[in-house]
DNA sequence: GTCTCTTTGTGCAATCGTTCACAAGGACGT
DNA sequence: ACGTCCTTGTGAACGATTGCACAAAGAGAC
């Protein structure tokens, strides 16, 4: 991101006013707040969110602070009125029409996914490019061809699609997708997707996590047999605070 | 190699050798030099690297540093060397066998994925709370209860958990899942797990994704609603360069 | 052997993100 | 009204990550 603004003389070269390391943390304010709200709290402090959210308090404070000033010192802030404040600066108040081109199982899965629904995402739309399972009924909906993508997103106002595709026929998927004129693409295909700009890819890789999770398997499991005695206390140390309580 | 001699004088606090920034990183490496491999390539320059991982060319470098001196100055890097050496990194030269608990849509999505088996992780086991699926065959594998957790975790040499259960059920699984031994854990659950230190927990969240989607979304949609023209600039560098070719 | 050309490996600076620590603000009791 | 106590909001230090820019290294031509 080459960042072409260097008229602007220093913070807020950012598109938004917003970092993205926070934005990622807003949906997990989010989902603490509902279960908050849920237990009966109208209010909540740093701490107990950051509890909630599994996070630190200075984050959360730091956070929730880009949004404005929502709290009330010495009290903490309003669960309902957070709440709000973060669905809307999430652009949760709307409801969006999502896509799913791919009926595979990971398709289906998708499209029966109840968390979708509760945050304002409403899936108007399952495409496929085999033609046998054109017009299969599943989660109330019809299947539809691929080939009638801007037409379905058109008459269903569709923002988001979603790729669940085999890897080969990803990227074609997509241009159709952004022709179609849909501007923000979640790509459950293990492939690189190259868009013009202006749309907005994010990609989820279940391998990729795998990865990660069998790179520090591994580092844990060659220090645990270590033979000698002197790294017995290294390797506890390793292996302990900087893992736990990761999710 | 990583350390150059002399004791070791400043950073390296961390447990790795290898940032996590590059660790996550390696995966895309690796799958980009598959597709170069396939392709008849033998070597790559880390421009060419960079270009098919969508990652810049600096960054591949200093990342592929962290693992040691692998290129040949004025040629680049050797596929298949480079395709070994990463893979020893990942800890992916050795299989791992993975349970999947929670045989819904997800579960059976997952267990049918074809990216695990292609990088070193088995499906060892698929396991459900619901008495009335065990027994079911899916993909060649027979649902076990998660009562025979323990059990079926010896038996197999299971690492890695996969849990894919509603996220009232998650914490009580990965409580399961670590009692049986289990020390790596990736959560599809919308909810926070709680892990001993030596746990590692990774987190997969759907809807997350969706609402990172739906901010970048929403702030396209107020920019290119600014009525005046003096924005029309900025609106187009801020919708453009920062946002094209993230996957 | 030497020259040229290409590409790596890496110091360095800038950016981005996290954490600490505390002054400022507001509620509540007296 | 005043004092006490609690919690926010934020300046500042710190740490991690990125990207630039270039010296060093090796291959190949002649």
């Amino acid at each position: 991101m080459p960042d072409p603004g260097t008229a602007a003389p220093r913070v807020r070269a950012r598109a938004s006013g917003i970092p993205d390391a926070t934005v990622a943390r807003l949906p997990l304010y989010l989902r603490a707040l509902h279960g908050l709200a849920e237990a009966g709290r109208t209010t909540v402090s740093s701490d107990a969110l950051a509890a909630a959210a599994g996070v630190n308090s200075a984050k959360v404070r730091k956070d929730l602070s880009h949004l404005g000033s929502y709290g009330t010192r010495g009290v903490g802030y309003d669960v309902q009125y957070l709440l709000y404040q973060i669905s809307r600066e999430l652009g949760l108040t709307q409801d969006w029409a999502v896509a799913i081109v791919g009926i595979g199982n990971l398709g289906q899965a998708l499209a029966n996914y109840g968390g979708f629904a509760t945050r304002g995402f409403r899936v108007a739309a399952l495409l496929d490019a085999d033609r046998s399972r054109v017009g299969e009924p599943i989660v109330g909906l019809t299947v539809r061809h691929i080939d009638d993508l801007s037409e379905v997103v058109q008459a269903e106002s569709v923002s988001i699609g979603v790729i669940a595709t085999p890897d080969t026929a990803a990227q074609d998927v997509c241009d159709r997708l952004v022709a179609a004129g849909v501007t923000s693409i979640l790509n459950f295909a293990p492939a690189l997707l190259s868009v013009r700009a202006g749309v907005d890819v994010r990609k989820v890789d279940l391998s990729i996590e795998l990865q990660i999770l069998a790179f520090h398997e591994q580092r844990k499991a060659a220090l645990t047999a270590v033979p000698a005695g002197l790294d017995a206390e290294v390797a506890t140390a390793l292996a302990g605070l900087p893992t736990a309580v990761r999710a």
